[in-house]
Parts: C-alpha cells; structure tokens; sequence
DNA sequence: TGCTTGTATGCACTAATTAGCATATAATAT
DNA sequence: ATATTATATGCTAATTAGTGCATACAAGCA
C-alpha cells in the first residue's frame, strides 16, 4: 500500500485519534498500561492499534524491561505541519477527557518512569492522595 | 461519527486521496470528467469518492448546467496546516501522473471552462494539437 | 524453577468499505 | 417530444477492518 495512504488509514479510527491525541497533546512518551488507563479501553485493543500507528510510521516504540513505551515519531510526519494540525484538530469532549485521565495517571509516575500497571480509577484516586507527602494544604485540614 | 474520524477516513483512500492532489496542485475547480480523465478510472468511482469527499466536508460542488464543479474547501482544513501537509505529502509517481494528465485535460478548458465531456489518452492529443491556432512555431514547420 | 505482570497476537465473528455494473436524473440540443 | 450527455446512485459481491476472548510471550521476582 502507498505510504500516505496507510498514514490516513492509521488516523482513520477514533481509537487511534485517541491515542495520537495523548502523544501530541503530552508531548511524553507513554507506556501501554498509561494508554489503556486513560482511554479506559481493554489492553489488547490498545495493543493492536498501538501496532497499526506503528506500522504506518507514526509512531516507534522503546522497551524497557516489560514496559514499552511508544511515542510519535516527528520526523514522518512531515515540515511538522500535520503534527500542528493534529494538535489544534484533536479537541472536544472525548479527547479532553482523555487527557484529563492521562493528567491524573502521569502522576504516578515516579523520575517520569511508569512504575505501576493497570489503576482503576479509584485506585489511582487513592494511590495519588497517598502520594502526596508534602501536601499539607489538601482540604480539610485545620479550619 | 466524530468530524475528525470522517476528514481521515475520507483521506483513508488512495482514489481519493489522488482526487484530493488534483485539487491542492491545481489550485483550481475541477469537474468529474476532467477528473475522470486525470485518474482514468470508472465514472461513478469517481462520483463515488467525492461524494465521501464532500461528506466529510472536505471538497464542495457547484452546478453549472449538467457540469459539476468542485472544490476543496480550504476553510475547513484549519488553519492552512493540513492543506499545506497535503501539498507535499502527495507526491510520486501515481500523484505525478495524474496531474501530467490533469495538465493535458485542462489545455482543452475555454475561458477556464470545461467544455467536453470524456476524452480518451489518444483523442485528447489531437484536440489539444487542433485547438494551438497560433503556434506555427509547432515542430517541423519551415525548416 | 515457578509465579506474577506488562504486553502482544491468533482466531472467529461481525461490521464497514469498495468495486462493478446497470440504471436513474437532469440539463441541453435537435 | 426525443436524443444526447454529464453526473449520481441503488444493488450485490468481494474485500477489508474492528472486536472480543483466550492465550502466548518475555521480563522480573519469589
């Protein structure tokens, strides 16, 4: 298949426009078990379009013991034009929601490293709380 | 369907993204069967995808008695950054070819109006020898 | 070695997309 | 009216793509 062709056909799923999302709206690289948290989205369908960006060239991966961290790759996407236009077309409702869970789940992040697997969403409410040390300002606390 | 997901399923195509080069190359309207002629495919593959074209909000038309004009639409492609991506991102061999026959097909336009209908490879150089009044500077006149 | 965990993938099923052909529509010309 | 021409569209078969589930793989740890 022509190479522009398997481009569009890449960021043809609202899926993947998830996920491109996350990578240019973070600017990070992100590991799966980050991706699958913040679209709230079975792993394995993470997976397998994590696979299809990456067959197409948009995006690479670095393993890292059992992690995998996946980012976009700037340079296929073209004079960064269609990286700006990605990053101001991907916005609405899903997508910032999306970003709003990738938001609270990087903050479990410990030297910018995943170091946790999946976190339902209480969990994650719990583990961040619990995080917090210096946080002395959290509500409720001397009035 | 999310606006975003129908503009790349509508580039998600190498027909249409071939339509879409006539356009951003041309700069111009074109109507079907000059694009018919450029890609030289079936008639109704070629109203096919523009109609998925002008769904997505991509492309317009404008009628002008039985032609039918259309256009992309630079507006909705944000802020010119998509547009200008597509101008260099569609190139090579198929793309080049397409517009060396859109080049040809556009030299029988009067007025910059379409006035013929399908022309065959053969035919369309005839025409284009027939229609050049001026050039008696053609090849092999008074040597 | 065996257990756990993060990630990838094979298979069956279903849904979505495309091509091909015939035909419809609508404007023009005779 | 009728014929012609430019364009659109309905239908079917064929192909492609996505989902869901189970399971495989591979690295770290007991």
């Amino acid at each position: 298949m022509m190479q522009q062709v398997s481009v569009f056909k890449a960021l043809a799923d609202e899926t993947r426009l998830r996920l491109v999302n996350l990578f240019v709206t973070s600017g990070k690289s992100l590991c799966v078990c980050e991706m699958v948290d913040a679209l709230r989205l079975p792993q394995y369908q993470i997976s397998k379009h994590l696979n299809i960006l990456k067959n197409s060239g948009l995006i690479s991966v670095q393993k890292s013991g059992t992690w995998a961290y996946h980012s976009i790759n700037r340079d296929i996407i073209q004079n960064e034009k269609l990286y700006s236009f990605l990053k101001e077309f991907l916005s609405g409702d899903v997508f910032d929601e999306d970003i709003k869970n990738l938001d609270m789940r990087l903050m479990l992040r410990e030297g910018d490293r995943c170091v946790v697997g999946f976190v339902d969403e209480k969990e994650l409410v719990q583990l961040i709380v619990k995080k917090q040390p210096k946080s002395k300002i959290s509500k409720g606390s001397t009035v």
